[in-house]
Formats: structure tokens, C-alpha cells, sequence
RNA sequence: CGCGGAGUGGAGCAGUGGUAGCUCGUUGGGCUCAUAACCCAAAGGUCGUAAGUUCGAGUCUUACCUCCGCAACCA
């Protein structure tokens, strides 16, 4: 607190190399980094921003292994496809590396090396479950089997999603692995552990006292993990797809991901700085800031920063700014499920809008909780902040100056009270946006942003400039000359969050990039400066493209509950003697009438061969009377009649439930005669 | 009793002891330069529930309910 910094390295959340991005990365961690990262470079300050792809770890294998294809293509193919949404998205790294990367290799095995020979880590030999038929041991979710607790046959090996408990793969009743499918054996295996344990009285002190300032959630989170108690981790695994194990004894072993990742903002910026990358990682001058998502926090809370101390040569992190989760149209965001809207996939459908993402998602960070995205919250603050305030003020005063002054910027004259006021405003803008920006307030920030554009639509509104262009022309200049005053400093303060727009705003300005201390200067704009050509900041969205998109989210919904479908397990074994004790016909439908006063009965009248029968039926939630009546459906014509809502039901007519539970009547292919037998 | 975060007007969010705020939406008015955009005003909340501390509680304490995340080989 108070230390004053030379620079500023910032580093983002590796983002795993096993699917394209999407707007929880976005909102999360690129967004609030890339704000603050042009934020310091407009300020004039020397800094650095540092992202890459994790592509290591067993869900690649697994990607892999179902694709047909080796690890390396699928990290390949994921990597570009997330530096170019990036770069189209206008995050300004430094550098985009990956940790397969040869330098990443040598530096992150160096890294273990040094631990390892100043004899920090620990060594364990432990048995794990192994699968025979894929030759590899299994992480706990890969192991399905019995939960003992509620006898459900897919339960984890870390927990059974069905009753919540916690298991360990010990647990589970007849086993098996996900990958084979084959019965896993128990087998020895050595492992290499950090002992987080004897870095917890150093990280008290660094994180419990020295840095209360962090984030409420951060620090509540990294408090809970002291008070706990740390355990030994291991850093190690057995994989034949990562980062060797630099050691002898150690074949077959690689780093474990959560090692190796946070490894790789170093070799990403050595790659970047060969000579000088020291300076950024090692000078106590230097600021280091990690921006992550929640589920991040105790690797760079407290693992990193206890690999780091344990080496001895390294900063440890300044702050660690982590967002909340941002949900989709009210359900969690899963790249597994597919529920997401894609970065890729939104450029594509909505080109040239990356700004308006960008402000959206700012606007609604989740900075202090959870929050959500809707698209139609997206259309409404495209169309009324956007558009409305913010590229409305822009044309007026354009479009104003270029009637009144053939776009050449005016003299002022004498100012007024008022004009007094709002330019004051415009100095307090700088200050409150630094104060915001400098503690992470990037959502606020914005809107301090915009409320300069606000203040610009009161200024014209309440200056009336075209009343007063036929009698004042004095006046009429001395307003306009304001409002592009205030229409030059958005193109500063909104510099950071929407980088494309205030491009093309300042090009139409004719106006160069300025420096963040010019924001609040009301000469940013000379009389006599000509204006470039005025055209539409921002365009309004329609309901048909917010509707496209809801629809296809659900189209994607629906498509998911199919494929999550699991068919009921068959029931138990029975004999020919069984089933012929049931007698299934089929019969015509005469008459199909909705019962009164109950939702889901239809009443049916059906010819089956001998005589005519009623049947009662709950599907008046599936099919509307008059769709059934005339056609033939199977029923049971045995079951003991039973009285419904005071109607005497005698049988039961047969459906396929689908997998969104909808009814689907059962009923011959081609016409039979009524009371024929279905066996 | 595993741990942490969250629950505030119709919607989305600020607000850590002193008259409950912002953006959007709604209603009424004004303006008509502007992308039917802008400006002004009003209505609308017993701040999850219950008890407690205090002169005073959205804010502190306790219990409970609900949602989210984490729970150490799930990035």
C-alpha cells in the first residue's frame, strides 16, 4: 500500500487449451486486464501483459483420445482459435504464448529442478487406481462405479452426484474407469509434493496481514484455506503428456498442470524480453498483478506464491483482482455443455460489435457476485447507452457543428455559469476514473465514463444551441465548442473499454490518440481544427438478431438434455409366463373428450373388437383432444378398472416417453382390426 | 454442524453504524439539434427470515432458509 511502482506486469489466467473462449473468460479475467493494462500504458507507464494456453493436463488426453487425434492437435487447433478471438477482441497482450512451447519446457523443468535440489519437495509412494487397458492411473473423476450411500451405479470417485455425498475412489462399489470402461487395479506409485504446510506461517503474514486490501471474496477465500490448514500437494503425476519430470527415477512422470501453468506467465514473458525479463519478475520495483476468475484463487494465492517463495528469487504478486461467475441466461456456463455464447461465434454473428461486448460485459462485470447475462439486457444497454446517450451525444455534437460551422471547430466566447459547471465536471471525471481503475473498480469506471456523455446530452439540451443560431451566434459557438471539448475527452476516458469505437471516434474528430493526462484539458480541440467526416458510432440492435440468439441458445438446450439422456436401467429378468399375463390390444378411438376440471385427463372411447370401453388418460398435456380421436392405439386390456375423477377407467393405453418427458402415443403402423393382439 | 461468497424497489447492480442509491424499465411533463434519440419530474423497496447488540443496523452478532463456488490428482 502507498509503495510506488516503476512498472507493472500483468498477467492473465492461462485458459485451457480443450475448447474455443467464451464470454465468462471475457468478463472474468481478459476484459477487467485489458482495461487495465491500456488503462496504464494511456497513463504513460511501462507495462507489460502477459496470456497463453494451458494445453497440458488429462481432459486434453481425453479430447484427444476420443478425436482420434494426438494431444498436440487438439492444443493446436484451440490455441489458434483462442489468440485470434482474442486479438479480434482487441486484448492487448504483450504476448499470446502456450505452455508447450520449448522455452516453457526448459524454464518450468528448471524451475522444479531448483525446488528439487534445495531438497523442498517431499516424497510419497502411494497406490492409486490404474487402468490396465489405457496404461495410466486415474484421477478420482475418472473412476465411476456404486455409490455405497444411495446404491446409484454412476457415482464418481470423488463424489456421487445423486445423494452429494464426498467419496474417495475406495469407496465406490465395483469400480471401473471412464477411459476403458475395464475394472481398475490398485497399484504403487512415487509422487513429489509440495509441502504448502511449512509456507503457512509465511503466507499468513504475507496475505492476512500485509494485503487486507485484497478483494473481499479473494481474501475471504485465501483466509479459509489458512484456517483450514495446508497440506502437502503433489506437483507430479503419471501421464505421458506434459512436462518431464526433470529427475532420475521419475519415467513416466510429468509436472502437474497447476504447476506448470503459473509457470508459464514466466517463460511467456521470457520468450517476450529474453535479455530483460529478469526486470519484470525479480525487481522489487516491479508490480505484479494476476488477474483470474474464482476458481483460481488459491493457486495464485497461495500455491504460486509458495513455489515462488520457495525459489527465492521472485516478486510475489501486488494484487490478485479475481471476478465472480458470470452466468448465461440464468444457468452456469459450461464449456462441456455447451452453454455458452463463443466468443468466435458471436464476432461472426454479430460483426464489428466487439465493442459493445465489451461494454456490456464491463458494465456487468461480476465483480462481487455472480451475475448474469441476458441477451436481452445486452439489446437494451446497446440501444439505450450505447446508441442512445453515448453515440447520440457524439452525433449531435458533430452533426450540430457541421451545420452551424461547416465542421470547423468554433471560437468560445464569453462562458456563462453553466458552462463553468460542466466543464468542471469534465475534471472530476479523471479523478474518479483513477481512483476506480486504480482498486478495480472497472465497472464503475464505466459508468463514470458515461456519465460524461450524460453530462454532455444536459449541456445541449439545456444550452438550446438551435434556438439560438438565427439570433446568436456568439452564443451558439461557445456551446459548440464545449460539447467537442467534452466529445474529445470520451474519446480519452472511454479509450480503455471501447478501444475500436473511440478509434473511429477520433477519426472522426481528426483527432490523434491523447494521453490519459489529458483527460479533463478543455483544449483538446483548437478553434479552427476541421473535423473529419461524422458517421454512426454505434448502431441500434433489433429484436429479430436478440431472437436468433435466444433461439439458438435454446435450440442448444434442447440439444443438450437429449444428449444427457440416459435411459432407465432394464428392469429384472421375467419370465414368458409374466408377460402373458398381460393382455395388450390395440382399439380404435371413437370419441376423445377433455375430462372437466382436471389438467392432464382425456377421456377416451374405444372400439377394441368385442364391445366399447372408456379409458382415462393423463396426456391432455401432450395431445389435444381431437389429434387422437379416429386414430388406433395400443392398450392394456386386462387392468383391473379404476375410478378417476368419478369416471370408471378400464385399461391403460400405452405411450413412449420422450426424453423431455413428452408422451408419444404407441399405435400400429398400418391399420389392424380393433381388438387385435399386441405381442 | 467442511469452507467462502451472495440474497437490496419490475429487471440488473452499488452501498460495512447515522435521512436507502445507480442504470434500465414504468408514468407524467419538456424539447425537437440528434440513431422516435435527448432533458426534467414522479411513482415504486418493512434491504432473504427470526432474534439480539446499539441512542441508532442494509451495514455488527447468533440461528435458520435459498442460490453459487471451492473441498486439496476436477484448469
Amino acid at each position: 500500500m502507498g509503495k510506488q511502482f516503476k512498472r507493472t506486469l500483468i498477467t492473465t489466467a492461462l485458459p485451457y487449451a480443450n475448447g474455443p473462449v467464451h464470454i465468462g473468460h471475457l468478463a472474468g479475467v481478459y476484459l477487467p486486464a485489458d482495461i487495465y493494462a491500456r488503462y496504464l500504458r494511456l497513463k504513460g507507464q511501462e507495462t507489460l501483459m502477459i496470456g497463453g494456453s494451458d494445453e497440458h493436463g488429462v481432459p486434453i488426453t481425453l479430447l484427444a483420445r476420443k478425436e482420434g487425434l494426438q494431444p498436440q492437435d487438439i492444443v493446436d487447433r484451440y490455441h489458434s482459435i483462442i489468440k485470434k478471438t482474442f486479438a479480434d477482441f482487441g486484448i492487448t497482450f504483450d504476448i499470446y504464448s502456450r505452455t508447450t512451447s520449448s522455452i516453457h519446457y526448459e524454464t518450468a523443468s528448471e524451475f522444479f529442478r531448483i525446488l528439487y535440489d534445495k531438497g523442498t519437495f517431499i516424497e510419497k509412494i502411494s497406490e492409486q487406481y490404474y487402468d490396465d487397458e489405457a496404461r495410466q492411473f486415474l484421477a478420482d473423476r475418472y473412476i465411476t462405479g456404486r455409490c455405497p450411500h444411495c446404491g446409484n451405479e454412476r457415482a464418481y470417485g470423488d463424489q456421487c452426484e445423486a445423494c452429494g455425498t464426498s467419496l474417495s475412489p475406495t469407496d465406490l462399489i465395483n469400480p471401473r474407469s471412464t477411459i476403458s470402461g475395464s475394472a481398475p487395479v490398485m497399484k504403487e506409485t512415487k509422487h513429489w509434493y509440495l509441502p504448502l504446510d511449512r509456507y503457512a506461517p509465511f503466507l499468513k503474514q504475507w496475505i492476512l496481514e500485509e494485503h487486507t486490501e485484497w478483494k473481499p471474496n479473494v481474501y475471504g477465500q485465501c483466509k479459509s484455506w489458512l484456517d483450514m490448514g495446508l497440506q502437502p500437494r503433489a506437483v507430479s503425476r503419471d501421464l505421458d503428456w506434459g512436462i518431464p519430470l526433470p529427475v532420475d527415477g521419475a519415467e513416466g512422470k510429468v509436472l502437474y498442470v497447476w504447476f506448470d501453468a503459473p509457470i508459464g506467465y514466466i517463460s511467456n514473458t521470457k520468450e517476450l524480453c529474453p535479455d530483460t525479463w529478469e526486470t519484470w519478475w525479480k525487481d522489487p520495483e516491479t508490480k505484479i498483478i494476476h488477474f483470474i476468475g474464482k476458481d483460481n484463487i488459491v493457486f495464485h494465492c497461495i500455491v504460486f506464491p509458495a513455489m515462488l517463495k520457495a525459489e527465492g528469487t521472485y516478486n510475489l504478486p501486488e494484487n490478485v483482482p479475481a471476478n465472480e461467475f458470470l452466468n448465461l441466461e440464468g444457468d452456469k456456463i459450461s464449456t462441456s455443455k455447451n452453454w455458452a455464447v463463443w466468443l468466435h461465434e458471436y464476432l461472426s454473428d454479430l460483426p464489428g460489435k466487439q465493442d459493445v461486448l465489451r461494454y456490456v460485459l464491463t458494465a456487468n462485470a461480476p465483480e462481487t457476485k455472480d451475475n448474469d447475462f441476458t441477451w436481452k439486457d445486452f439489446q437494451a444497454r446497446n440501444n439505450n447507452e450505447l446508441v442512445a446517450i453515448l453515440g447520440n451525444f457524439v452525433n449531435r455534437a458533430l452533426v450540430l457543428t457541421e451545420k452551424y460551422f461547416h465542421g470547423i471547430v468554433p471560437s468560445p466566447s464569453v462562458l456563462g455559469d453553466f458552462d463553468r459547471t460542466t466543464l468542471r465536471a469534465l475534471t472530476c471525471v479523471r479523478d474518479e476514473m483513477e481512483r476506480l481503475l486504480d482498486t478495480f473498480h472497472f465497472r464503475d469506471a464505466l459508468r463514470e465514463a458515461m456519465s460524461l456523455a450524460r453530462t454532455g446530452n444536459k449541456y445541449l439540451a439545456e444550452s438550446e444551441p438551435w434556438k439560438l443560431a438565427a439570433t446568436d451566434p456568439a452564443r451558439v459557438a461557445t456551446v459548440m465548442h464545449i460539447a467537442l471539448q467534452i466529445t474529445a475527452n470520451l474519446t480519452i476516458a472511454f479509450a480503455p473499454f471501447l478501444p475500436g469505437s473511440m478509434t473511429r471516434l477520433g477519426q472522426m474528430l481528426n483527432l490523434s490518440p491523447q494521453a490519459w493526462n489529458r483527460l479533463g484539458s478543455v483544449d483538446l480541440l483548437p478553434p479552427g481544427h476541421a473535423l473529419g467526416r461524422a458517421e454512426l458510432l454505434f448502431e441500434k440492435i433489433e429484436d429479430e438478431c436478440i431472437q436468433a440468439q435466444i433461439q439458438k441458445l435454446s435450440d442448444r438446450k434442447k440439444a443438450n438434455e437429449a444428449a444427457d439422456y440416459h435411459p432407465k436401467p432394464i428392469r429384472e429378468t421375467i419370465r414368458i409366463d409374466d408377460f402373458d399375463k398381460l393382455d395388450i390390444r390395440t382399439g380404435t378411438v371413437l370419441e376423445c373428450i377433455k375430462v372437466p376440471k382436471a389438467d392432464k385427463l382425456l377421456q377416451f372411447r374405444i372400439d377394441d373388437g368385442l364391445t366399447r370401453r372408456t379409458i382415462l388418460s393423463g396426456v391432455a398435456q401432450h395431445y389435444r383432444p381431437e389429434e387422437l380421436t379416429g386414430k388406433q392405439v395400443c392398450f392394456v386390456a386386462n387392468l383391473a378398472p379404476r375410478k378417476l375423477k368419478g369416471i370408471l377407467s378400464e385399461g391403460m393405453i400405452l405411450y413412449a416417453e420422450d426424453a423431455d418427458g413428452r408422451l408419444v402415443v404407441v399405435t400400429p403402423e398400418t391399420l389392424v382390426r380393433p381388438g387385435s393382439e399386441v405381442k
